[in-house]
DNA sequence: TTGTATGCGTTATCAT
DNA sequence: ATGATAACGCATACAA
């Protein structure tokens, strides 16, 4: 039952069997058109006889080029990574390329050691909400193609779900319901997209001319937004906009914890919308579409892999606001 | 901004400036022991100098090593795999090893052309819920070390989350809550956990003396728990245990949308416990430990790593019942 | 259109 | 203890 390296069929075999030089195979399969093409399919045959497929590490020793995409995440247990993972995996698979998936617990340090170690095997990176300087994804950027999702780097090819509008849209929501003064639950300091949001509140707030209270940051996960509600109840805000589901769904937990009830004493907002209806109350809440960005970050480092002079682009992917029953008129306290 | 291929120093650079043969430099780090210790430290700071670190894929070539884990999924957005990924990610990176990531969307024959791809440049596959057929496994086996997760196939090292256990203290606390009819809702049919929870069931409840009816399989998914609930209801029991809590969580849903309550009107349990205490009600469930699973997964696979006629091992993962909020009495209906 | 020869960066065998 | 040198499997510049 142990594994017997059954000699793998080279290029030599095949070159044999179909009386040809092992460069005519080679060329069978990296480029067949200056073959004559009945040659081609006298070498395919006797490849697929063989049960030939060519070794990528072979490959990747005398072209550069390794047939891998590297994709770095925070925090795999936030439901938000799963999709753009499987999506980036996906679209890569079409592409014909493997996806090396490193996970790095938020921790910079750990992402800018596993960068290194993945750096000579993988073709490019797609770096998901990382946490590193902007100095060490530069430095990266030089070895290898980059593409950044939720980072805004000039230069760099990046994708950025843009919840600005979606934000906005929500502070508005809450002023038109009468709520005058709200707060704004954020999430990993680190975190781009928590930066994005916080300003986005803190704007829409002057605008509409109501407060916004900033409460510091967090990792985001259930038991935080959970932890969280003491310090919300001292804002006495009357309504809140979480960074992320997670952390809304926990402050949802806290407040009936605390005998509160969403959306009557206060309403709550969260954003990415990875809990879609399926919590109660069902959350209201700013789309994001995860997997549309890890799509499109494959795409965009494709394209830079085939012209790696390609100008950048930086795609920016929408968000609106969809509301669902956990916010409603300020409660008059 | 075009990553410039920076001519990474390579063993012979070192060689030179070390006054060494390439040999020597090689030694100098993958068998240090044979070298006096001073000419390890010259080459080694010379190395240092030059920046230079080992190619992997001219070592990979050399030695047939890649430095490379495979892990398969049927469905990243499951929530019982991202922990299983993480924690197996961890494991690897801790080895010095990297993960492929591949995703089947519950595809057995993406999932086989998906193995066939990263056959050549893996080390080794864990295989988690493969859907593949046992002859497929069993091929790649002989190429490649396996390790399985949750699929029960003989001669293969493999880590099972056992759920007998916590299924059958599951059907057994409905029993004693007085509950006569009760009903299994399917998971994935080609899922060796599906097939085990069911076995689970349809024994402890002949074991207790109460009725089990078997509802036809499903994909894992919230939609899926709601639309099963007609047919749940159909059966006319007073309990169900779902394949897994995403499943069970819809089934929480779609109850309330026909106006029952849970656990008022129906029971309802669980398996996994990815929900933890996170819905309301907070459900009752068996226990999984997906990153335990995880982790012990590549520990297995590291040790068949370093002697391919390890014994194989079969690693069991014990699991219990977490009674939350979702059992109670039978309704009398 | 096809073949020859060389290089890619290591490791490993065989000398010394 | 260290050095030469031949693989490893493929791609490509150059020849023919």
């Amino acid at each position: 039952m142990s594994p017997k390296e059954a000699a793998a069929p080279t290029i030599s075999s095949v070159a044999a069997l179909a009386g040809v030089s092992r460069a005519t195979v080679s060329r069978a399969f990296s480029n067949p058109r200056v073959l004559r093409a009945d040659t081609v399919t006298r070498v395919r045959e006797a490849a697929a006889q063989l049960r030939y497929v060519p070794n990528p590490t072979a490959q990747a020793l005398s072209t550069g080029r390794h047939g891998l995409l590297a994709m770095i995440v925070p925090d795999i247990a936030n439901p938000f990574f799963p999709p753009l993972i499987g999506a980036a995996q996906g679209r890569a698979e079409t592409a014909g390329l493997a996806l090396l998936l490193g996970n790095t617990d938020e921790d910079p340090a750990r992402e800018h050691t596993m960068v290194g170690r993945l750096a000579p095997q993988a073709d490019g990176f797609v770096l998901a909400a990382s946490r590193m300087s902007e100095r060490q994804i530069r430095e990266l950027a030089e070895r290898r193609p980059v593409v950044l999702v939720n980072r805004d780097l000039a230069g760099l090819p990046r994708v950025l779900v843009d919840s600005a509008d979606g934000v906005r849209a929500a502070v508005e929501h809450l002023a038109e319901l009468g709520h005058t003064r709200i707060a704004y639950l954020a999430g990993p300091s680190r975190s781009w997209a928590n930066a994005q949001r916080r300003k986005a509140v803190k704007r829409s707030a002057e605008r509409a001319g109501i407060e916004a209270v900033m409460l510091p940051g967090q990792v985001s996960n259930y038991d935080a937004g959970m932890q969280a509600v003491p310090a919300l109840l001292n804002t006495r805000a009357t309504a809140a906009v979480a960074f992320d589901d997670v952390l809304a769904h926990g402050v949802l937990a806290g407040l009936v914890q605390h005998g509160l009830s969403v959306p009557d004493d206060l309403s709550i907002v969260g954003c990415d919308d990875v809990l879609k209806a399926q919590v109660y109350p069902p959350l209201t809440t700013v789309s994001s579409h995860a997997a549309d960005a890890g799509a499109a970050a494959v795409d965009l480092l494709l394209q830079r892999l085939e012209d790696p002079d390609a100008p950048d682009r930086r795609v920016l992917l929408s968000t609106s606001l969809i509301i669902r029953a956990t916010t409603a008129a300020a409660a008059r306290s």
